[in-house]
DNA sequence: CAGAATGTCTAGCGCTGCTAGGATGTCGTC
DNA sequence: GACGACATCCTAGCAGCGCTAGACATTCTG
């Protein structure tokens, strides 16, 4: 009753584990059209049916991927968010992250070394996330999903990447989070144009500069309250 | 030899459009995902088989529907552009609207009667025409589409509709085209996540307030070379 | 060791996009 | 007016999809 139990538990988180990888993997190499259940099942050397005994369908197979992404995502915004606020470095990837806290949302909006700097870092993160993991991304903002959003039920890691936005503000600003959902949404635009080559790819570095120039550097700038 | 098969030819234009409308309301009105090759068929009151006679596979009947929607778009905030920049009203729907020209990108740029009023108008039309008709929308900018957008293929009513929101900046402005792109990214982005509920759709039009003032109120704004 | 319970698989349902092949009707020509 | 040629359209069916019922094997319980 015990530890034949506790090693079939094991086993079966480790299945669980299983099926969300390969589901990732599968939809990162071939996209998520090519992610079938008898092509998920044959994947991890299971029958279909099992899938089934672990999901309640393929959507939220793929709502599980999400999720693992969501939580991916929070803890590279918070990265480069530290990383901007520390040292002074307006560019690109830290080298090692400082902290790696689970607690999502701390230390909200402490003063960034220069204007927009903070906020630049993480709008530069987000973007390198979305074309560095194309399918993670869709599972995350494209695919449809019963996922909660902007409500109770929304799951701590997705709430956690959006504060790492509300965070490049200023906190005595009423009007932040009316700010994170407008420069989110120009980012996913961006992301997603650009994934189905709707705009050219190339451009995406001078459109981010502008972006964040003309919220960062005016009226109602990142430290302005 | 000719009359009977003008008939025909008649009949046969006429089924094509037949199809693309059922698709669209179809869409419009159960979601894409309803859209199938039989209910079509059934729809329209043929058989299976004559939809690939007409077209080359389903994605083939959506294209066809996001093409009618890049003209319509088109056309909507070319309206509410002109009726920006002729009168001097800020907000909302025009009445009548003056033009419909076909040639796509006249008269560029000539001043607004505000700094930005017109690029406002321009926005506010871009998010109307998508909250109103989301399928319409998804078939053009969410679905996969073969459809080349930024390149010597590009249909021309897709190109004229975003040279509606070049022709909001000054046309000495060189950075204009990238301008654009940004902003209708954002746009994208915020109907996109609005439609999907990743967003809030009450707060669309604060968030659109805070994006133009953002644009247009500064250091590279519309009027500004 | 018998019986219950658990886990897994085979087989199949109704659906999808798409197509081959035969039936039907219309055409130009004798 | 009859006939072969042609175009049009439909019935039937394929392979693949997400998903599930029921048989089978294995393991645990008394």
């Amino acid at each position: 009753m015990s530890a034949i139990n506790e090693r079939r538990e094991r086993e079966r988180v480790h299945r669980h584990r299983l099926i969300v990888t390969a589901a990732r993997e599968l939809a990162e190499a071939e996209g998520w059209e090519a992610v079938t259940t008898r092509r998920l099942a044959e994947r991890v050397e299971y029958s279909q049916p099992v899938l089934y005994s672990h999901f309640d369908g393929k959507d939220a197979i793929v709502t599980a991927v999400a999720i693992d992404g969501f939580g991916e995502l929070a803890a590279h915004l918070r990265r480069a968010r530290l990383a901007a606020t520390q040292s002074g470095q307006p560019t690109g990837e830290p080298g090692q992250p400082a902290a790696e806290s689970d607690q999502p949302a701390a230390e909200p909006g402490q003063a960034a070394a220069e204007p927009g700097q903070a906020l630049r870092a993480v709008c530069r993160a987000y973007l390198e996330f979305a074309t560095e993991r194309p399918a993670l991304y869709q599972a995350m903002f494209v695919l449809p999903t019963d996922l909660k959003f902007a409500s109770a039920e929304t799951p701590p890691p997705l709430r956690a990447g959006f504060d790492e936005f509300v965070n490049c503000f200023d906190p005595h600003n009423e009007r932040r989070e009316l700010f994170a959902e407008v420069i989110w949404s120009a980012l996913h635009g961006m992301a997603v144009l650009s994934d189905s080559g709707r705009i050219p790819p190339a451009g995406q570095e001078e459109r981010l500069d502008f972006l964040i120039t003309q919220i960062a550097g005016t009226p109602s700038g990142p430290t302005t309250p």
